[in-house]
DNA sequence: TCAAAGTTTCAATAATTATTGAAACTTTGA
DNA sequence: TCAAAGTTTCAATAATTATTGAAACTTTGA
């Protein structure tokens, strides 16, 4: 197989991958492309390589920036702008893990504790129950916030693989 | 507050964490709603407490079953179906877990798979980083899924406390 | 067997979200 | 300072996805 179709072939699955996840296919898309070039690339390549518009191209490559995955490059004597992708995975899944737990966990764990704060009228016995359902999901999702935590600080693949081993 | 409100807001929110997860924002909201009563409901008083179609409902809490996220329930003496939610915040989780890993990780794996076994023909350096990110990536996605497993085996909390413990 | 109660399907439509592309803006260096 | 090169913005549009609601279908028990 060509390289180049090889390529795009990770470019379409992280695509859609990304796309069943929240994640605007584009942005995916670039993501992947990046990932798979190991030197930065300009807009214009950019665009030409996965055929997008300059302004899907600027604005999603703004954002995978915001989310720390790639970065600006200066290559001395052009005035373009090129961006390198972060290519040391266990920092993009960190950087991945980060930016959805503000989307998808925050929200619920502030109206959690919110609910927790908050003296609730009503029947007895369903006012019991929507106040333990509060604190178990509560308490789940401070242990899953523990749980990531370490795993972002779990960089090193043989103390991970040692780690399973000793759990099971 | 009345607990009409407080199940309100619950709703709400899980309804637009859920949709900023690739769940459509009804089939959350008619989730978090039957979590939130111990009882059973009818797809009437679904569509009745979040104003929904009855084709909305039905169509999702056909899928949330096909999650293993809710059950049908029989009355005696009445010929409605109801639908009950697991209430059990490990079990909750466990599902929805697999059911990502189905659209989300397998996808990838296979075509990590694939390219891993093929022959990339290509520029040399090029190829080689194609290669290592292919090599990378894989890695990395079995050992998540070792531990989602091992996450989903954890269902006592003391446990996982010990362990997170531990591992400080 | 039949009608009432309930469930499912699906084409049409609405709502949401992503994308384009041209115009406005910014930066650079001669 | 100015024009060329490059970047950003954003209204219009396209594409995708979710929702409605009425009609078709199924099940139940008298």
């Amino acid at each position: 197989m060509k390289l180049q179709e090889a390529q795009m072939e990770f470019i379409q699955t992280w695509g859609s991958v990304g796309s069943s996840w929240g994640i605007p296919r584009s942005m995916a898309q670039i993501h992947a492309l990046l990932l798979a070039n190991a030197e930065g690339m300009s807009t214009e390549e950019v665009m030409e390589a996965i055929k997008l518009s300059r302004g899907n191209v600027n604005i999603n490559l703004r954002e995978l920036i915001n989310w720390g995955l790639i970065s600006k490059q200066n290559k001395l004597g052009d005035r373009k702008e090129y961006f390198k992708a972060e290519h040391e995975i266990w920092t993009v899944a960190k950087r991945i893990i980060e930016e959805r737990k503000k989307r998808e966990f925050v929200p619920i764990q502030n109206l959690l504790s919110e609910l927790k704060a908050t003296k609730i009228e009503g029947p007895k016995a369903k006012v019991a129950h929507f106040n333990s359902l509060v604190n178990e999901l509560d308490a789940f999702l401070s242990q899953m916030d523990q749980l990531s935590d370490l795993l972002v600080k779990m960089k090193n693949n043989r103390f991970f693989n040692q780690f399973i081993k000793f759990l099971k």
